[in-house]
DNA sequence: GCATATTTGTCCGTATGTATA
DNA sequence: CTATACATACGGACAAATATG
């Protein structure tokens, strides 16, 4: 029996590495680089020199610098010309740009998407709420964060257009690295836990324009709190 | 004077060589391939063998390569495992999915966009309706499609967010490479011609909200319109 | 201010696996 | 079924820029 269970397993393993395989190195190490940075293990402005990923990763510079330059593309990373690749550094510019872009975004999304009626896009969207409402019921700060993270990208699901979304989840990255520099997370988040309530049950209602109108007054006095924390924050050391 | 102008003009060439050598071998790669597809020199489904772009641009295959990775992030190009990168054949999906976000992104900006009422924001927006005029009055159909694009990307211009204009390129991108495979350009874009005249006259008189939702109406006649003819088009041999 | 070490940017050769003729 | 062509990934090499002592 072990003969015949390894040998299938064997197989399966073989099978899944083939299909494994096909994904190409380069991508499984910004993939690996990408969770580093969400996960906030490699900090706001860090140096990634390609020679330690080499070795940490186990794969050949030119795959490395293959990574590197499709991280770079996403704005996760930012390169400075013979001098490497650092963890983007995001400032008070970018900020305003990224609420800009959010501003039309979720708002648009709402009142132009297609699926702002659809049963099952309404209920994710309750669902990311009511994530957010049990993190905050067990003083679960991050948890907070996560959910009000898993909100907006459900706001935007109602677009049912996965190029949005793909767009959206590159502007979250960047407000990960945001947050990374403000200590008070809780104080941040919580207070949008209710409106995030309020927005669900406009949207549950039908209130469309209202819930939409609604989000873009939220997305506003955010950003205005976020850029008020940014300008009492200690210089960029670098 | 012809010695002082010939020295300034040395020194500001060999700086702007100095400043362009700094943009890496593989970005000046990409954007060449960028154009030539652009410029439908590529046409759909193009294969683009590494070998042969690198005696063409005379650089070696990593850069090809990063290049080549970079412009398929952008959804320029599509990469085949172990088969090669091809430029991107956007199919039904595609249309469907790049319209559900341009309804999301162009109504949006004009609802919720800061510079909507800039006076410089919207005379571009009026500027770029009435350079397809010019065009149409010359019978310039491919002036008219440029026209048009630019029209759409002044209204995007509305929400001031490079970030979302970026995006926005990426979409006009992709629609370009539909365009490729419609023989009737001029029939396609000549109606809208006059839809943009009355969107930018709403925009100038103020009546955003009107001018969003018409811009909405209009986008989903044109997607339909659009799919119609790709569902009359030959069988993609590919 | 200078010499040295490190790191990036770029290129080349090669081995291996996969798809196509 | 073999052979060819090609993509993929690796490792080594070198000049130029940068950082360090």
């Amino acid at each position: 029996m072990t003969d015949a269970n390894t040998a299938v397993q064997d197989a399966l393993a073989s099978l899944a590495a083939s299909r494994a395989v096909v994904v190409p190195a380069a991508e499984r190490v910004a993939d690996q680089i990408r969770v580093e940075v969400a996960e906030a293990r490699l900090r706001v402005g860090a140096r990634l020199p390609e020679q330690a990923l080499c070795t940490a990763l186990q794969v050949s510079r030119n795959t490395v610098r293959e990574a590197l330059s499709q991280l770079v593309a996403e704005r996760v990373l930012v390169r400075v010309p013979n001098r490497g690749v650092f963890v983007a550094r995001p400032g008070a510019d970018d900020i305003r740009d990224v609420y800009s872009a959010r501003m039309v975004i979720e708002p648009g999304a709402i009142r132009y998407g297609a699926r702002v009626t659809d049963p099952v896009a309404l209920s994710a969207v309750r669902g990311a709420y009511l994530e957010g409402r049990a993190a905050a019921d067990v003083a679960d700060w991050t948890g907070i964060a996560d959910a009000n993270q898993h909100f907006h990208r459900e706001i935007v699901a109602l677009a049912g257009s996965p190029r949005l979304e793909r767009e959206m989840g590159r502007l979250l990255a960047e407000m990960r690295l945001v947050f990374q520099r403000m200590p008070e997370v809780r104080e941040f988040h919580e207070p949008y836990l209710a409106r995030n309530g309020e927005i669900a049950a406009m949207l549950t209602d039908g209130e469309v324009e209202k819930a939409a109108d609604e989000l873009a007054r939220y997305l506003v006095s955010a950003r205005d709190q976020l850029l008020d924390a940014y300008a009492r924050l200690p210089a960029p050391s670098g």
